[in-house]
DNA sequence: ATTGTCATTCTTGTATACAAAAAGGCTTGA
DNA sequence: TCAAGCCTTTTTGTATACAAGAATGACAAT
């Protein structure tokens, strides 16, 4: 599928936003961009707008374009949701999932844990991702599995952060294998636990979350 | 707030599509919107993304944006999801909800008690539309709060239909009814699965809106 | 000194012009 | 008759030009 330039932009700008090269609140110039990327304003402009809608930024009309990071508090509000979405792929999974989906849940289980061993958390990641788009997968609902996917990426430079913390690797192979063991037994309502209780933010999680939220603060 | 010219554009484009004067898999000609709406192409662009990111359209690179109405599979889903999102509303308002949180919603399912007497459908839309935002709004959650809303909006045209059924009225009263009592209750778990069942496209709902779904097909 | 008003400048929103890619039709060959 | 290749036309993507609203600053009046 072909990309238009307009495209790149708008993944382009995401990774600024993301890396704090653009800060929370402020304005987006149309012409600084357009500049930036050697083109003019009109691909800059369709990039915004899908950034607008990703919710990366806020458009006030004949004003423009603002950066809005999440605050601590929409950041665990978002965390609650990935959390409960992904209770609900659990779930339906739980009662839906074939023996070939299963193997696939093993299998990513199985790559995530030969990571841990070597603590490449970047590697780790990306295998937890992957672990986690085949529980979406499972669910059996297509749409659900989208929308799982669009938070998920959404978070995903707050996710990032979390794995850093010392243990947690491990930790999270730990909750991966009640979550598998759950859904192995077709219990619905324990896998839907085991994956709120690996994804929501809390004790431990929410400090560090909180201490690596605001860097420029110093 | 001010309001471009492209976002009345895509309110009105969308529109257009739910009222089926754009058919599914039709190409919108950007020049043919411009007239139509006797703008140039760069606002109807706009729209068009706004729409692509909605998911109304689907938008081919270098060939054009095309309708793209949900299957009965994909309409089945969006509403599984519905379901499951307002369950986790329901079960976290169950105890989060403040007292006045708590009038809120009894004072929202009079207005629809006493609009069911009357048997007005539309006027019951709108007031069962209320009820729904206030239990989003009592998840204490304002992210999934938006999230319901959003989706809400995406099956309005469908949703609308379901409550034609003869009898339909005085049934979604009763569930809500049981919504209600479960979060005066306290009890999550109830109160997710009554509103489950409230939302949840089953049994004979499903029929009505396969039924409703293709009235272009005769 | 502060506030209100006006004018300038800057920025966004829209229109138009141009470029590039895809669709459609024609010819030509077997 | 059918297919392949080329040319024309159409349509999308991008650049530029123009219009209108907002921000800024100066100046005047209280």
């Amino acid at each position: 599928m072909e990309r238009r330039r307009a495209d790149c932009i708008a993944d382009d700008l995401e990774g600024l936003i993301f890396d704090g090269t653009f800060a929370d609140g402020e304005r987006l110039d149309e012409v600084q961009l357009a500049n930036r990327f050697s083109v003019s304003r009109t691909p800059v402009r369709e990039a915004l707008q899908r950034l607008t809608q990703s919710g990366l930024v806020v458009q006030i009309p004949r004003r423009g374009v603002f950066v809005r990071q999440p605050g601590p508090v929409e950041l665990l509000e978002m965390f609650e949701v990935m959390a409960e979405l992904e209770a609900v792929c659990a779930r339906l999974a739980a009662s839906r999932i074939s023996d070939e989906g299963f193997n696939d849940l093993l299998d990513a289980n199985r790559r995530c844990k030969s990571v841990v061993e070597v603590l490449d958390t970047d590697t780790y990641y990306r295998e937890n991702e992957r672990f986690h788009a085949i529980l979406y997968r499972q669910s059996g609902n297509a749409f659900l599995e989208q929308e799982c996917l669009r938070l998920q990426r959404r978070l995903q430079p707050f996710r990032r952060v979390q794995l850093r913390v010392r243990g947690r690797m491990s930790q999270s192979m730990a909750e991966h294998e009640a979550i598998v063991a759950a859904i192995g037994d077709g219990d619905g309502e324990r896998a839907a636990e085991a994956i709120r209780q690996h994804v929501s933010v809390q004790g431990e999680k929410f400090h560090h979350l909180i201490a690596r939220l605001k860097p420029a603060a110093e």
